[in-house]
DNA sequence: GCAAGCCTGTCAGCGACCTGTCAGTGGGCC
DNA sequence: GGCCCACTGACAGGTCGCTGACAGGCTTGC
């Protein structure tokens, strides 16, 4: 991050991409330690994570992750629970002794058992299995640090455009009155466009933030979960998501 | 391809093309690194970015890449996927180990559009497909550098002449209050048009610059697609594209 | 443990839109 | 008045996006 300040105070306009509102009580930006031995992983972490405008750090075992931890003083932590050293539960338990507080977002593969998370998770912490969406993860560790009390400009968990509304916490959606009931996916997918408010994002983007970070299929599923949404929000009304053809998709508020 | 020289070596009048307003915090022109195996498209990439009042430096492979980013810590990075030695991931990786947050543009062939473009933007980042316009990878640069927040004078990403306006972000485009639809080449057009105000615009240097690269067909696109615009823009209003027989276009404000 | 239902993603067809060619017309300039 | 340049309507071909139909897999409820 180059500097985030001058984007905080940028006049005339916003942030061109809205960073996340959260940072420390200081004003700084939020530090987010990774820890993950497969390099591809961490490195496409990071580079979500940075790109919302936070401090990366990351460790590729649980000793590196403690010592990290020690200097770095992370505000949150993503962690794998298969690491080559320690287990989920043992690096858990070190880091907590020099950190008391720090939220962890553990990795976890789909088929691992699931009563071991249970106790992971029990102190309100939170996991995702993969292979998971860049969005999902940047959502999570959003809700955990809101939970934990991080910001100073508190950061809002309702999304807001025009007369649609979408709750991070609650997954409620509803424009106006009506509530919308939407899938996994559609829910994902209308938070990524929410969170880029009248900015044009293109197919590849969206299937990189939103899709698992190996699937393998075609950019036609994006129009197609585009036009699910268009069912669920826009239709009878004034439509709020927009192709612009060759380019992408925007959502704004119906005008 | 008509005549690229043209452009670069217009020497009377350095300023007189609206330099990039983006710069590095002190002021020096923002530094770009290139990275492309085939001479070609390399030169036409420097040129085109030079232009720009950059500071251009290329390399023919990833290695060579990694070794230039070390020392010429560039603003930005543009880079195909398709290297002779490593491939996009992997170079973007050994980037990013020296550069934390250099945004980067990827180069990648049409037909490849889904073949390991996966993940790459998830980071932020950004694409185009060959054979691209120099307008667009210049805009794309100038939106990612923008994004992390490059400049102390900042860079707006709307531009306006006169009552005219076009958001970069949001593709929209309006004239007074009208907001007007704009297809993909008039877009861009418009968007060349509209970074050189009041500057005639011979149609090879549209051509050159909004076009394909690769472009084998006759000048007179241009006059279609200024015809077009001015359907749109100028119809039943005072005029702002206007003629300049034998030279090519302008585009001013209707005073 | 089985069946029903839901969710996700593939595929293919259709239609709309966009792009660029061509040719005829009109207008400016010498 | 003539020539050249520019403008624009018509058109063909291609591309892009949308959506209905469907299959497989997972979840849920009985």
């Amino acid at each position: 991050m180059t500097d985030v300040n001058a984007l905080e105070s940028a006049p005339s306009r916003p942030a061109a991409r809205p960073r996340s509102l959260l940072t420390r009580p200081d004003g700084s930006p939020v530090r987010v330690l990774v820890v993950d031995d497969e390099d591809t992983l961490s490195d496409l972490l990071s580079m979500a994570l940075r790109y919302e405008g936070w401090d990366v750090r990351t460790a590729a075992d649980g000793a590196g992750a403690v010592k990290a931890a020690r200097d770095f003083r992370p505000d949150a932590v993503v962690l794998d629970v298969m690491l080559p050293d320690f287990d989920g539960l043992e690096v858990l338990r070190r880091l907590r002794a020099d950190l008391n507080e720090v939220p962890v977002l553990f990795l976890t593969a789909r088929d691992a058992v699931e009563d071991r998370i249970a106790g992971l998770t029990a102190g309100g912490d939170d996991y995702v299995t993969k292979p998971f969406s860049l969005e999902e993860v940047v959502a999570r560790l959003r809700a955990l640090m809101r939970r934990v009390g991080m910001s100073a400009v508190r950061d809002d968990a309702v999304l807001r455009v025009g007369d649609l509304t979408l709750d991070e916490d609650s997954h409620e959606v509803r424009r106006g009155e009506a509530e919308i009931e939407l899938t996994a996916t559609e829910f994902e997918l209308l938070r990524f466009l929410m969170r880029n408010p009248k900015r044009v994002l293109s197919k590849a983007q969206i299937l990189d933030r939103v899709w698992h970070y190996d699937f393998g299929g075609q950019a036609n599923v994006v129009e197609l979960y585009v036009s699910y949404l268009r069912k669920k929000i826009d239709l009878g009304r004034t439509p709020m998501i927009h192709t612009v053809r060759g380019a992408g998709y925007v959502i704004k508020p119906a005008a």
